[in-house]
RNA sequence: GGACAGGUGGGUGAGCUGGCUGAAACCACCUCCCUGCUAAGGAGGCGUACCCAUUGCGGGUACCGAGGGUUCGAAUCCCUCCCUGUCCGCCA
C-alpha cells in the first residue's frame, strides 16, 4: 500500500515515479484530498466522542450522588446522534481511502529504468554460453510426447486446457528438482518451510493479490480460501501483523509448493506445451528484512537462483525490468530468463523482487528498533519455477537421438 | 458434522451482579540502586494504531477474537460469525 503520509507530504515526489508505472496523476491527487478530508472529519468526531465520554462520567456521578440527570441526559442524546451521523461520514470517507489506496502499486525505485513494457527491459548480464547443436534442437513438447514424459491430452481430459501429466523419468525429474532446490537455498541460509496451499482473503490481501487481481486467482466455493498463486503469498504473511523482536539477521525462507493461477488475460499466449500452465510447481525464496538491509539480500537472493541454473548448466540471463513492466507489489525486479534451444529464446525462469515496505504496510510487518515498530522490507524470488526447469532441460540437454541426457548435479537426485 | 467449555496486554491469569478497569496480580523484559562474580533484594518503567500539541510536560480517540445491537455509558448484557479445547461421529 502507497503511504498516505509520504503522499501527502511528498505529493510531486511520489505522483512523479507512480506515472512511471502507469497511475494517474488525478488519481493521486483525489487520494490526498481523501485523506485529507478523511483526517479532519476524524477529528471532529473524536471530539463529540471526547465529550459524550466525559459527559456519560458526569452522568454516573451524579446518579450516585442523586442529582438531577434529566437535563444531561437530554444533552448526551443529542450528542450521541450527531456522533452517529458523523461515523457514518468518516466511515464512508475511510471505506472509499481503502479502496482507492489499496489499488495503487507500488512505487518503481528510483534506478529502475523507465519504459513501457517488456521491450524497455534491459539486460544487465548472460551466464553461460548457449551449447551449438550440429542438429535442429526440438522444442520441449516434441521431446516430451515422444518420449512420453509428458501427456497434454489426458492434463486436459482430467481438468481442462493448461494442465498436463508428467510421467516416468520426467516426474522423476519434477520431483528431484525440488528436492535439489530445497537443499541449494538451505545452504544459501534459507530455512525451509512447508505452507497450507489455500490461503485466506487476508492473507492474499496482505501481499496484493487482492483486491486488484481476484480474477487471476482461483477461489474454493462458499469459503473464504483461494489456492495460492505462490509461495510468497504464504510465506510472507507468516508474520503477518506481527511484530518482529529480533530482526538482527534477516528471516530467510524457501518452501516448495504447487502455484495456481487461472491466467486471465494471457488467452491465446504460450497455448503449445508447459510453460504456461495453470498449476506448476515453484521452490520460492521469501526475505524479511531490516530496510537498510534489504538491497544486499536482493542481491543475494538473485545470486542464489542464479547459481541455481549454473550448477544445472543452464544459460541464462538476467533482465532489470523497467518501471513499466514491473509487478504490482514490487519495487525493483530483475528477472532470470534461460535459454531454450528449442524456441530459439531466452524466457523468464525466475523473478526476483523486492517490495520495500509496501506488503509490510498492507501485512502489518513489523520489528522492534529500540522502543519503536518500524516497517520491515519485504523481498520474493523464485528460486526456479520447477516445470520451466524441466522444459530447459529438455531443451538444452537433448541428443541427437531424442534422448535426453541428465544434468550432472542432478545425478544425486535421481 | 453434533454436544459442551472457552477466546482479556509478550506469557500465566483476575475482572464478566454495566460507570471509579486500557484493564489487578504474577512472570518475562527495560532502567536505576545494592552486591567481589553469580544468585537474592530494593525503586521505577513496561500494549497497539491514529490524531492534536511539541518551547516544556502533555492531551484526545479507538482497540479485551471479528462484526452488529441494547444503553447516557459495555471487556462486562444480547445476536451473528470465526477460532481454540474436550467428548462423539467420520477420515489420511
Amino acid at each position: 500500500m502507497v503511504d498516505l503520509r509520504l503522499l501527502e507530504k511528498n505529493f510531486d515526489e511520489v505522483a512523479k515515479r507512480l506515472r512511471t508505472k502507469g497511475v494517474e496523476e488525478k488519481l493521486l491527487a483525489e487520494i490526498k484530498e481523501l485523506f485529507e478530508t478523511y483526517k479532519k472529519e476524524k477529528r471532529a468526531l473524536e471530539e463529540l466522542q471526547a465529550k459524550q465520554n466525559s459527559l456519560s462520567k458526569l452522568f454516573g456521578q451524579y446518579k450516585r450522588e442523586g442529582k438531577d440527570i434529566n437535563e444531561l441526559k437530554e444533552e448526551l442524546e443529542i450528542n450521541k446522534a450527531k456522533i452517529a451521523a458523523h461515523q457514518e461520514v468518516v466511515r464512508d470517507l475511510q471505506e472509499k481511502l481503502n479502496n482507492l489506496a489499496l489499488q495503487i502499486p507500488n512505487p518503481p525505485d528510483p534506478d529502475v529504468p523507465i519504459g513501457k513494457d517488456e521491450e524497455d527491459n534491459v539486460e544487465i548480464k548472460r551466464v553461460l554460453e548457449p551449447k551449438k547443436f550440429d542438429f535442429e534442437p526440438k522444442e520441449h513438447w516434441e521431446l516430451g510426447e515422444k518420449l512420453g514424459w509428458i501427456d497434454f491430452e489426458r492434463g486436459v481430459k482430467l481438468a481442462k486446457s493448461r494442465f498436463s501429466v508428467l510421467k516416468s523419468t520426467a516426474a522423476r525429474l519434477e520431483r528431484a528438482l525440488i528436492n535439489f532446490m530445497l537443499d541449494h537455498n538451505r545452504s544459501y541460509g534459507f530455512e525451509e518451510v512447508c505452507t497450507p496451499f489455500l490461503a485466506n482473503s487476508a492473507t492474499l490481501l496482505g501481499t496484493g493479490q487482492l483486491p486488484k487481481f481476484a480474477d487471476d486467482l482461483f477461489k474454493i466455493e462458499d469459503e473464504d480460501l483461494y489456492l495460492i498463486p505462490t509461495a510468497e503469498v504464504t510465506l510472507t504473511n507468516l508474520y503477518r501483523d506481527e511484530i518482529i523482536t529480533d530482526l538482527s539477521s534477516p528471516i530467510k525462507l524457501t518452501a516448495y509448493t504447487p502455484c495456481f493461477r487461472k491466467e486471465a488475460g494471457s488467452g491465446g499466449k504460450d497455448v503449445r506445451g508447459m510453460i504456461r500452465q495453470h498449476q506448476f510447481d515453484k521452490v520460492e525464496l521469501v526475505a524479511i528484512t531490516k530496510p537498510e538491509e534489504s538491497d544486499k539480500v536482493f542481491e543475494e537472493m538473485v545470486e542464489c537462483a542464479s547459481s541455481l541454473l549454473t550448477k544445472l548448466g543452464l544459460p541464462h540471463r538476467y533482465m532489470m525490468l523497467c518501471t513499466g513492466d514491473l509487478g504490482f507489489s514490487a519495487a525493483k525486479t530483475i528477472d532470470l530468463e534461460v535459454w531454450l534451444p528449442g524456441q530459439g529464446k531466452y524466457r523468464e525462469i525466475s523473478s526476483i523482487s523486492n517490495t520495500r515496505d509496501f506488503q509490510a504496510r498492507r501485512a502489518k510487518i513489523r520489528y522492534k528498533e529500540g522502543k519503536k515498530n518500524l516497517l520491515t522490507h519485504t523481498l520474493n524470488g523464485s528460486s526456479l519455477a520447477v516445470g520451466r526447469t524441466l522444459i530447459a532441460i529438455m531443451e538444452n540437454y537433448q541428443q541427437k537421438d531424442g534422448t535426453i541426457a541428465i544434468p550432472k548435479a542432478l545425478e544425486p537426485y535421481m
